[in-house]
DNA sequence: CAGTATCCTGTTTGATACTG
DNA sequence: CAGTATCAAACAGGATACTG
């Protein structure tokens, strides 16, 4: 790994995992990147829906930090009622190799994976 | 990425994003996996001296969450004044690639690397 | 619909002192 | 040396009510 990574004697901020951890960090947010990077495009409500345990106040804060990372794109159209829609940036779609490794790697590893399982029942 | 990341209506520990966060995020876990990565083996003392800015006690649950997740192996000599070995197992060992790429990210990602910077003093 | 404001709780981290 | 115990501060996140 990059020698660079970690200089000795800084804080964690000021490593390669601290900022990346800051941005995609918490415990929502690669799940909102991840919706957007399947969908394309979503609404705020839709975006609610889809992840269902996530309070509005919260969503609402994790949107808001994303967009001013300049991970995700947020379009309002001037009508009533009010639409708003957000879609990956650039940068954020850079950064999806990194959350599917880290999903991989969560789903391979979360269950100990039996070498035989149910043969007969 | 696989639609089995997040299913729809569970919590985020139960993702594959949340599972490994649970066990790599946090300010300092990334770091020590870094840390004996680089150097195989590592005492108790040599990672605080190597992180620096981490507290005695906070490192002390560190150190016991990263063992009791399996990712780290830890030995104890039975000896005055006690030593005590960290290392990490295969288990680490296999995350080490996605570490590798949240530190990528983060250093070509945190600063925006301007086109050109003091031609003249 | 897409938020904001307020209040409250639980977890994470830090500082300090003590122990085998 | 390698911890544990205790107290305190900071922050993330949740519940509810209100607004353009």
């Amino acid at each position: 790994m990059s020698e660079t990574c970690v200089p000795t004697g800084v804080g964690p901020k000021d490593t390669g995992f601290g900022y990346t951890l800051s941005l995609i960090g918490g415990k929502y947010k690669m799940i909102i990147l991840y919706w957007l990077s399947e969908n394309k495009v979503m609404r705020h409500n839709e975006l609610k829906r889809s992840i269902g345990s996530i309070s509005f106040k919260t969503l609402s804060i994790m949107l808001k930090e994303l967009e001013s990372d300049g991970l995700i794109i947020r379009e309002e159209f001037p009508q009533v009622p009010p639409k708003v829609e957000y879609s990956l940036s650039e940068r954020g779609l850079s950064l999806i190799p990194v959350l599917h490794m880290m999903c991989e790697w969560g789903e391979q590893n979360s269950v100990p994976t039996p070498e035989v399982v149910r043969v007969n029942v």
